[in-house]
DNA sequence: ACCGCCATACTTGTATTCAAGAATTCCAGC
DNA sequence: GCTGGAATTCTTGAATACAAGTATGGCGGT
């Protein structure tokens, strides 16, 4: 598998960058691919734990199910073992992975860097418009107040997702989607808890407030124990949930 | 596509994390798919500039090329696309993304902040061995005297590699390396300059000092100018090699 | 009853084929 | 010479077929 040099390029007619511009505009074009369709299945099943820790996936059974065949599940699986959520082995099977501790420590330590690193940059601006954070957390309490917790679980997705919005950083948050999900898998655990949902609207008004007044350092301490709130639940999920865990 | 729920699982006969343990002892089984080589093959290509930014790749050329079929390829594809390096339009064709300098910026602010944070980290640790970092700098000055960029390059990566395991965040280091190569194919254009690399290894010296000395704040800023620096190169660049950029 | 062996079924990896669509090229007409 | 249109070629997307290997279950011997 050596590599020939130059013979990698081939001659461009036109100028290189033209057609990605017209991409990104006509909206025409690109309809989702089923490969990615598939992912995203997969992806969600998996955050919401309807595919449990653990599970056995067959790529005949699943392309049958999801009426594909191997060829897009395969390269929707290929992005999943990327994530570290699944592991597949040649000729033996593919599985979903257990909850290891030591993945969701790294996420953490992932998001309460990039996160507090981005408030920070946020609360820098001269201007803050937190109107959205605020409907954001009405929504939350309605969610909350009808128990559901999927809608819950998107809008406390999407306040965090909107403070990295403000700081201009928008590019960090979504390149860190992939692995929070060992983070979303533990999450979802706790949520029943309706005390819980309660804490963590408390948090999320604290942050918010703290990002209005330009509180850098007050809101770094919140977003550190939001971030931990999680994480310190995990003990005792893994003695209620044994067969989740690994190690 | 909707998703049957239970139906996911598939029964299993024995326990669920048994075979995970044996797959990561056994070393006898994980021969590299032709996928895993592929995708090195193309992404050391990309990084390394040997394909560059802008260039249109063919499914079909590539895969006879590298003596694999289509297949395979295509899965490496995925995984590069994943990354942002590489655009695909259906029926169109493939390309190799050109420099944006917003992604350049994001991968930046994601570097800084996981870089700094897994630094104060590795401070806060009782004992730090910085003998594995005084020998890369070592290493990085001999590449420097025998002018071996590829070397220097490799060195380089090995000592913030190494800061990360120190920290006990090395989970961090391997998520963070798929945006990183945004920055590498930067730094790469950057890199011929003798100058230059003088300067990275004062610098790195600087931050290993900093490490040494338990001195968090020394080294947050060293580590800060560190990651500017090439940052900083970019305008100059993209005059030098304007076909190589994106807007 | 237990152990070992062999056949079978099932798993993923890879190659090949078919399909749909876009861009280019060539040719006819003006 | 220029313009328009149709055919050809090249692109990726998806489905199917083939290959290699593993685990399982049954069967025969001990």
């Amino acid at each position: 598998m050596a590599v020939c040099h130059d013979s990698f390029v081939k001659p461009d007619r036109d100028r290189p960058g033209a057609s990605r511009v017209l991409a990104s505009v006509g909206r025409t074009r690109p309809r989702q691919r089923t490969s990615d369709r598939v992912y995203e299945e997969l992806a969600s099943a998996i955050r919401d734990l309807r595919i449990p820790p653990g599970a056995s996936l067959s790529e005949t059974e699943l392309a049958e199910q999801l009426h594909v065949s191997r060829t897009p599940l395969r390269e929707a699986i290929v992005r999943l073992v990327e994530t570290g959520l699944v592991s597949v082995v040649p000729q033996v099977g593919t599985r979903v992975e257990l909850i290891r501790l030591d993945d969701v420590e790294q996420a953490r330590f992932v998001r309460e860097s990039l996160e507090t690193a981005a408030f920070a940059e946020a609360c820098a601006k001269p201007v803050r418009d937190v109107s959205a954070l605020r409907d954001l957390l009405a929504e939350q309490e309605r969610c909350h107040a009808r128990g559901d917790i999927d809608a819950f679980f998107a809008a406390d997705e999407a306040l965090h997702e909107q403070i990295f919005a403000i700081s201009g950083y928008l590019g960090a948050w979504q390149v860190m989607q992939p692995m929070k999900m060992h983070l979303d898998r533990l999450r979802r655990l706790s949520l029943p808890e309706p005390h819980t949902v309660q804490a963590l609207i408390a948090e999320h008004t604290a942050i918010v407030d703290a990002l209005e007044a330009g509180d850098a350092a007050g809101g770094r301490e919140h977003l550190i124990r939001h971030a931990r709130r999680v994480q310190n639940t995990a003990p005792a999920l893994q003695a209620q949930y044994p067969e989740y865990f690994s190690s």
